[in-house]
DNA sequence: TTGAATTTTCAATAATTTCTGAAAGTTTAG
DNA sequence: CTAAACTTTCAGAAATTATTGAAAATTCAA
C-alpha cells in the first residue's frame, strides 16, 4: 500500500471534513482511501495506510457499509475481504444526502408536526408555534428537493453541472 | 423566563441537531430559545432557561453573533444586553448554508484545485486525480447552487415552497 | 472619577467521543 | 474435524470537546 502525496493530502483533508457529514475522521479517511483506489483494498491495507488499529478499521467499514458507501468485493485466490466504493461520486452525494435526510430531517419534521398540533394558550406560545411552522415549511421543502435529487438521472446531472453559473436562470424560470 | 413545554421540546431537539450544522448542543439550544421568543432575551434568561453557566452563555452568544444568526438589542431602562434572532427563518437557512460554504466547501475546493494541477506519473495516480476531478465538479456545483440561493428573493422562495412535490417538474424543464 | 453591574476570558474539570488491542467469534483450506 | 487465517467485539485508555466558575475586564450611572 503506497499512497501518493496528493492522495495523502486528500485523505487527510477528507477526514476532517467527514465529521461534518455525519461520520468521524477515521471513517472519512477510510472512505477517501477506498475512493481514490480503483483496486479493491483490504482491512490491512487500510490499517497500514492510515496508521490505525485493525479494530478501528473494522468499525469504520461497518459504518461505511451501513451508509452503503462501500461494498465488499471478493478477490479470487485471497481469503481476505476487499472493499471498493459503492457507486459513482454522484451516487456518494445522493446517498449522504438521503441518509442525512432520514437521520436528521425526518425526526425533526416528525417532532414539529407533533408540536404544531397543539393550540397556543397565550401570545408567546402562539409566536413560538408560528416560528415552528416556518421552520417546518423550510425543512419540508429541503426534504422534497432532496427526494427529487434521488430520482434524477446522471444525464440530467451532467446538464445541471454544465449550467455553471447559469444555475440562476433555472430558478428564475420558476416565477 | 417560563418556557412552554412545546418550546422546551423543540429547544432540546434543536440542540441535538445543531451539532450537525456546525455548532454544539448548547449553541443550538441558545439559538432555538431566542428564535422561539419574540421578546429579546438577556444572558441570564438564557442561563436560567437552559440551566447552563453564565460563561457558557457568553461563549454561545459570541459564536451565534459570528454566524450573524442573532443580534444585540438594546432595551431602554435596562443595562443588560439583549438578543433577538437576526432575520427570518429563511435568512437563518441562507446564513447557515453560506457560512458552511465558506468554512467547508471553499477550503476543500481550493485543495482540490491545487492537487489537480499535478501530473499523474502512474496509473493509480491518474485514477485518483480523475476521482478528485469528479468530486471537485460536484462540490463546485453545490457551491454555485448555494450562491444562487443567497440571491433569491423571499417571493421566489414562497413560490418554490408552494411547488411542493411539483419540485420535480422544475428540474425536468432543464433538459 | 468610583464602584456596582455586567460581560468576557480561560484554567481546571467534566463529559463525550474515538481508538486500541487482546480475546472471542467466524470462516475455510486441508 | 482441526487449526490457521481472518474478522468482530468491546472494555479500558487516550484524545477531544464542552462546561464551569472565579478572576479579570469592561461599561456606565452617579
Amino acid at each position: 500500500m503506497k499512497i501518493s502525496p496528493s492522495t495523502q493530502s486528500f485523505v487527510l483533508h477528507f477526514g476532517e471534513m467527514g465529521s461534518r457529514w455525519g461520520f468521524n475522521r477515521t471513517v472519512g479517511q477510510i472512505y477517501a482511501l477506498i475512493v481514490m483506489n480503483e483496486a479493491p483494498l483490504n482491512a490491512d491495507d487500510l490499517a497500514d495506510g492510515l496508521s490505525i488499529s485493525r479494530g478501528n478499521v473494522s468499525m469504520g467499514i461497518k459504518e461505511l457499509l451501513s451508509w452503503r458507501l462501500i461494498k465488499r468485493q471478493h478477490v479470487p485466490g485471497d481469503r481476505k475481504e476487499y472493499f471498493t466504493a459503492d457507486g459513482s461520486i454522484w451516487d456518494m452525494g445522493k446517498k449522504v444526502l438521503e441518509e442525512r435526510r432520514k437521520r436528521e430531517l425526518d425526526p425533526t419534521l416528525s417532532l414539529l408536526r407533533d408540536l404544531l398540533m397543539r393550540e397556543a394558550d397565550n401570545e408567546n406560545e402562539a409566536y413560538a408555534l408560528q416560528q415552528m411552522q416556518e421552520i417546518h415549511d423550510l425543512l419540508e421543502m429541503i426534504s422534497q428537493w432532496t427526494e427529487e435529487l434521488q430520482r434524477m438521472k446522471p444525464e440530467s446531472l451532467r446538464t445541471l453541472m454544465k449550467l455553471g453559473s447559469g444555475v440562476g436562470k433555472v430558478l428564475n424560470v420558476i416565477k
